[in-house]
DNA sequence: TATTATCCATGCTTTAAAAGTATGGCTTAC
DNA sequence: GTAAGCCATACTTTTAAAGCATGGATAATA
């Protein structure tokens, strides 16, 4: 069987004979003869009714007609389809995002561009922590992911960063800080702060911690809230005061006041990260909206 | 595009290289590589990414094979079910048949039969006129009929007597008829005659009117009723008497008794009936299966 | 009735499209 | 660093489809 034969038969039965629809599709008469007979050979049914002033369709014929009638329309949706998908324009991008930066304007305007840019694309994020992100990504799970501090020179990932942001001491409006604000980290001395577990996001736990001892800053662990916003609901409701990325308060509580400190300019870059082999169209299209969005500093405005 | 690049593609995938998908195939790996190459120009798409270690579907090729892979399993069932229809094993039978006979013991047994001997048919019974009928037939609205008279010496129909049946007196039990049995039509004198319309089965109205007239019988229409079971009806209420094919007074209500008269051995013959070209596989196993039943006089027992 | 036109079928030739062959470049594994 | 395995390319051979000429059968037409 073959498709040829298919769109013979098909010519065939429009036309309603042989001669005719070896007009329309020109070929010659007997070239459409022997590849319809080829073909109820290969079906094992006859499918036409020859007779003397055309031809018309068996009872066989009319249902394997019947089967067969939307297998090219079938066949070009399958191609379409591929197309799209090759183009990027179809199809779904597993994108991986830390759960501290789904509240930050420029990339929530970011995905919103993304999402109206390519309506077929089916974005599917996911809230995972940096450290799975990065192995997901290596698995090929995830087709990129936003988290700050990605391996350096790593041969298997490339990456491209948004911006660059830095930490900010936060904590309630009225609250003693508040009232004086501290300049330096050691200024906070055993005031209450709000922290993390480790696991959460090992890289930047250990990068923060780090930079404390280098400050000569311990700090006075009293709550921990393994999220942004349970952290800021915690410095909102007057428990203690914390550090966090600047762009991350888009999304803060009432009530909540920042601060700059002389010894917190630690730089933050949120980088987009994926494998450099095998960048799926969509990735790309991501890739290149995301450098398009740096280039016009888009990730960095608040509004 | 084309059924045998297809195929491969599904080879190449399922192999996972191409050459170990030539080798199963038992073509050569250049020619594999040359008719997938073919086949993602027409798609429009790269659907393989080829690494040294053999192949890899891209995300188009992922969504192209998904797409065509029940392809060849819906190929091999359309020509299946063409193969049954044409064996004659499958599709559907248009059947016409006067209401008369539906109750006759004999051909709803052989209408069984069929049904049983054939589970896949559709058979589509048609409560349907004679003169109708025969018109159906003729334009291939009907694959047979079921009925007497059919047209003699007709080039475009073949028949088959299934049975010949002859008219029965029939009357209530209690009724003075049934006390003094008439012993021919012109014993019935005045009394109350139940009939029907002509239009009904036009051909069966005039063959027994005309032979009323021979016998010198001018019926005394007292009623009407223009199916089997209304005309029992209405003799079982005591109305009246009339004529019935005998074998069709299986389904007759209590009360209701028959008698043979001597000038009514007026013979009828019940007729399969059909075209005479272009018999359907399906028509063709119903009229050998007719012509068993026949031979066996299956037709003629009540039981 | 003979004729013409039309239709499908068949045998033979030509052309087009696969498959086969030889080979090369590249990557991975030992 | 060599061998093995993979895919790609250029060229040849084989296969299969299309083209051509023609014939038999049927139906409309003169």
């Amino acid at each position: 069987m073959d498709l040829r034969q298919l769109r013979y038969l098909l010519a065939v039965v429009e036309a309603g004979s042989f001669s005719a629809a070896a007009r329309q599709i020109h070929i010659v008469q007997p070239a459409l003869t022997r590849q319809i007979r080829a073909l109820e050979e290969s079906v094992g049914a006859t499918l036409l009714h020859r007779q003397s002033k055309g031809v018309s369709l068996t009872a066989a014929g009319q249902s394997f007609v019947r089967d067969i009638t939307y297998l090219f329309e079938h066949l070009e949706n399958a191609a379409e389809k591929a197309r799209r998908i090759e183009q990027g324009y179809s199809g779904e991008l597993m994108l991986g995002v830390t759960a501290m930066h789904l509240w930050v304007p420029g990339l929530t305007r970011f995905l919103k561009t993304f999402r109206t840019s390519y309506p077929g694309i089916m974005l599917k994020l996911n809230t995972i922590l940096s450290g799975p992100q990065i192995t997901a990504i290596r698995l090929g799970q995830l087709d990129a992911g936003l988290l700050f501090f990605p391996p350096e020179d790593d041969d298997q990932l490339e990456t491209l960063k948004l911006y660059t942001d830095h930490l900010v001491l936060v904590t309630q409006s009225d609250s003693r800080l508040a009232h004086t604000p501290p300049r330096r980290l050691a200024d906070l001395g055993e005031e209450g702060f709000i922290w993390f577990d480790r696991e959460m996001t090992p890289n930047y736990h250990d990068q923060l911690i780090g930079h404390f001892q280098q400050c000569g800053f311990t700090p006075n662990v009293i709550e921990k809230g393994n999220d942004n916003t349970t952290m800021l609901s915690l410095v909102a409701s007057g428990i203690g005061c914390t550090v966090l990325p600047r762009l991350t308060l888009a999304g803060a509580p009432p009530g909540v006041v920042s601060f700059e400190l002389e010894d917190l300019r630690f730089p933050l870059d949120l980088m987009l990260t994926w494998r450099r082999d095998r960048i799926s169209p969509v990735t790309q299209n991501l890739i290149d909206l995301a450098r398009e969005h740096v280039s016009k500093g888009l990730f960095c405005t608040s509004r």
